[in-house]
DNA sequence: TGGAATTGTCTACGGACGTAGTCAGATCGG
DNA sequence: CCGATCTGACTACGTCCGTAGACAATTCCA
């Protein structure tokens, strides 16, 4: 399997790629269209950051037919675990927990967040003593 | 209270704070020579940092003595929650269970760390819990 | 007290980023 | 086929960031 290269997203990037993974194929006019609606950007803006993306190669560029089209070259999930993790590694010292006390303290988390942050804990749970062949049991 | 302004800081400045928040008052040299063994940083460029960390409003320096000894001037806590939130809403949309999911992907958890939020989220839980029956407490 | 060592300030430089203008080449309507 | 558009590549510019050298000011030892 390819090496899966280190590309980090920078904020402006991050809405492109929001953009692209959404809507999959699409013309630089439409990209281009849709962040003057946004942000205001102005046309070569966008041409400019898709440029940039394509360069660390998160974004490709078809040029086949008469109008370019782009798409994302890497997935949302990829993108955003090197995130998390350089994110966690500069802040919270690479501890999770440190992280999701600060969240805690800081948002109020509705019911349906704690619940499905429930789930995701049972099942990263789950999956760890399974590989550990353990019976993990928490609830 | 004095209405907290968002200060963010760079990875090498969430270095440096790092270090300023476990050891108190330090000199320049202090801080220099300890990141001149971490990082190879030479004495001027952990000078600066400490600089542009003032300007940002970060540190506070005492030239009272001598020799000027540097501060925080925030809060760990504080940077961690204002860091937090710029990265949810930069590549989580907001959701923390998005960011929670892709954290439980990448890394692997350990028994511990998973215990420990299951607390962090009890807590919360309870907290909220407590806030919707008990309206109009606050400080 | 004078030179040596320490400390502090100022300036710099290349690269990344956000933002955008310019202009040449491709395309479309008539 | 030709001008009006549209598209895309290239260049630009101010700012931030990581990194650090140069040099002035201060302090210390003999």
């Amino acid at each position: 399997m390819m090496a899966e290269k280190h590309i980090s997203l920078t904020t402006a990037e991050w809405s492109l790629m929001e953009y692209l993974w959404e809507n999959a194929p699409c013309t630089g006019r439409e990209a281009s269209d849709y962040f003057r609606e946004l942000n205001g950007w102005s046309r070569t803006t966008t041409l400019t950051l898709l440029h940039r993306a394509m360069k660390k190669g998160a974004v490709l560029c078809d040029e086949s037919g008469g109008i370019n089209t782009y798409s994302p070259l890497i997935a949302r999930e990829d993108a955003l675990m090197q995130e998390t993790e350089a994110f966690l590694s500069r802040a919270c010292k690479g501890s999770v927990s440190m992280m999701m006390s600060a969240i805690t303290k800081k948002q109020e988390l509705s019911k349906e967040e704690i619940d499905e942050l429930y789930a995701i804990l049972r099942k990263a749970d789950a999956d760890r003593a399974s590989k550990d062949g353990e019976v993990g049991k928490h609830d």
